[in-house]
RNA sequence: GCGGGCGUCGCCAAGUGGUUAAGGCAGCGGAUUGUGAUUCCGCCAUUCGGGGGUUCAAGUCCCCUCGCUCGCCCCA
């Protein structure tokens, strides 16, 4: 235990991969400017009530994921599991739902203790979306719109749509209690995760992956046959919608969403790159959830986006790790009064907007030239005291095709060390 | 929380009980004291995730523990 290390599944992210993570921000920035969806930003840490209350007790998440912790001052305090019910809670705390509906979205890190595996961290980052204050099917086909193409804007294909109605909380609570009546009957030839959800939350029985329990499902009452004709219809919207926009779906009348709060639409984007955790995008509407939290009944729907697995993706696509940018100029410089000038020559080529790169090592030129060359740099500075004396740098191209060897000398200009306008001009 | 696989230098990696733990990459220094290829030379693990045990002798065997990883559960 000498080796100080992070947490468990809390993982680095390294400069070789922060280049993708900010493609995949900025993407999503560039779709929610489009689609005018503002940025909401919560705390990461809520009073442990919030969490107990939206995303329901008997869910996994709540139950055994949670990193909970008692402040100082006797508060049970979590680290937020997801985004949604902190979203909702801020919403309804500053009053924005009198304002009209809301066009919300989040990203940043959330936290269940869980044990990491491919495509799940203890700590991992989403990025969510949450229409408040919208009924109508468009939204969530807009919704769905939304996510589907951000996904396709980085280039990820292979994906799955794949989408369910849970009806209104009516039509569930009805078709809960029919399944259960239809399940204990043969509760003996149900496996034993499968047995306890019968009290806990009997319709995650549905995506269960034992293969006996799904060959029993098969004659089960099913969700679909439960939704009242005004939940049917609305999911037809849905569908109808969907396909106007051009995006394929497939129904799953199995897919059932962990979490309490969702009702009506429910959908995964899924791909088949992920091994286990194939989940990339999933959401659904959640009408209950703003009424249930205090404040005005409000339909919604939402997603969230797991940030992890889609660099995952892309990393498969174009490759892990992206090379730093290189500088536009290298700065190579000795001699005492040489590298106090360069350095202030370099801050002003920097305040000008160009990405230098000094050496600071005092090393002999030559060593200082070979990392110059290995920085990928187009051009080499040169500053040392004989250039000093002359007021004067040396500007050497280093990818010069002309030049390939790199022969002392060929191809320099030298510039005043005053005029930096003239080094800008050279270099673009 | 449960099960499988794995843990030797920043990265890759040899080593399957016997004296001083290969090698490659990267890095650093030098040959080349003001100019980037290549090449050459040197440096870079008192130690094999950690702790205990067996043995004359352990990176190599046993136990425990920590971590990584894949899967279950669940989810993004």
């Amino acid at each position: 235990m000498e080796k100080l290390q992070s947490l468990r599944g809390l993982v680095d992210l390294l400069p070789a991969h922060t280049p993708l993570w900010q493609r995949v921000e900025a993407t999503a920035r560039e779709h929610f400017r489009r689609a005018q969806v503002d940025e909401i930003r919560t705390p990461l840490l809520e009073a442990t009530e919030l969490f107990a209350r939206g995303i329901g007790e008997a869910t996994d998440v709540v139950g055994k994921e949670m990193y909970t912790f008692t402040d100082r001052g006797d508060r049970s305090c979590t680290l937020r599991p997801e985004g949604t019910a902190s979203v909702v809670r801020s919403a309804i705390q500053h009053g924005l739902l009198s304002q009209g509906p809301q066009r919300l979205w989040y990203g940043g890190p959330m936290f269940r203790y869980e044990r990491p595996q491919a495509g799940r961290q203890r700590q991992f980052h989403q990025i969510g979306l949450e229409l408040l204050g919208f009924a109508d099917p468009r939204s969530d086909v807009e919704a769905i719109a939304i996510a589907w193409d951000l996904l396709a804007g980085l280039g990820v294909d292979g994906l799955a749509l794949e989408l369910n109605s849970l009806g209104s909380s009516d039509d569930r609570a009805r078709y809960r209690q029919a399944l259960v009546g239809w399940l204990e009957a043969r509760s003996d030839q149900l496996d034993a995760d499968s047995q306890a959800r019968l009290v806990s939350n009997p319709l995650r029985i549905l995506d269960s992956k034992n293969p006996g329990t799904q060959a029993l499902l098969a004659g089960a009452p099913t969700l679909a046959d439960a939704l009242a004709p005004e939940s049917r219809q609305r999911f037809e919207q849905v569908q109808a919608g969907l396909q106007a926009l051009e995006i394929p779906f497939q129904l799953n009348p199995r897919l059932v969403r962990g979490l309490d709060y969702y009702s009506h639409t429910a959908f995964e984007i899924t791909s088949s790159q992920l091994g286990a955790q194939a989940t990339v995008c999933g959401g659904g509407r959640y009408d209950g959830l703003v009424g249930q939290l205090g404040g005005p009944d409000t339909p919604a729907i939402g997603w969230a986006l797991g940030m992890e697995r889609l660099v995952l993706l892309l990393g498969q696509i174009e490759g892990a790790d992206h090379a730093a940018r290189p500088p536009d100029l290298y700065v190579v410089n000795r001699g005492d009064a040489a590298e106090a000038a360069a350095l202030v020559w370099a801050r002003g080529l920097r305040q000008r907007g160009l990405a230098v790169d000094l050496d600071a090592s005092g090393s002999a030129f030559g060593k200082q030239f070979k990392r110059a060359d290995r920085s990928g740099a187009a051009w080499a500075a040169v500053l040392g005291d004989g250039e000093l004396a002359d007021g004067v740098v040396r500007l050497k191209p280093l990818r010069s095709d002309q030049n390939p060897e790199g022969d002392a000398g060929a191809g320099e200009q030298l510039v005043p060390l005053a005029d930096l306008a003239a080094v800008i001009q050279l270099l673009a």
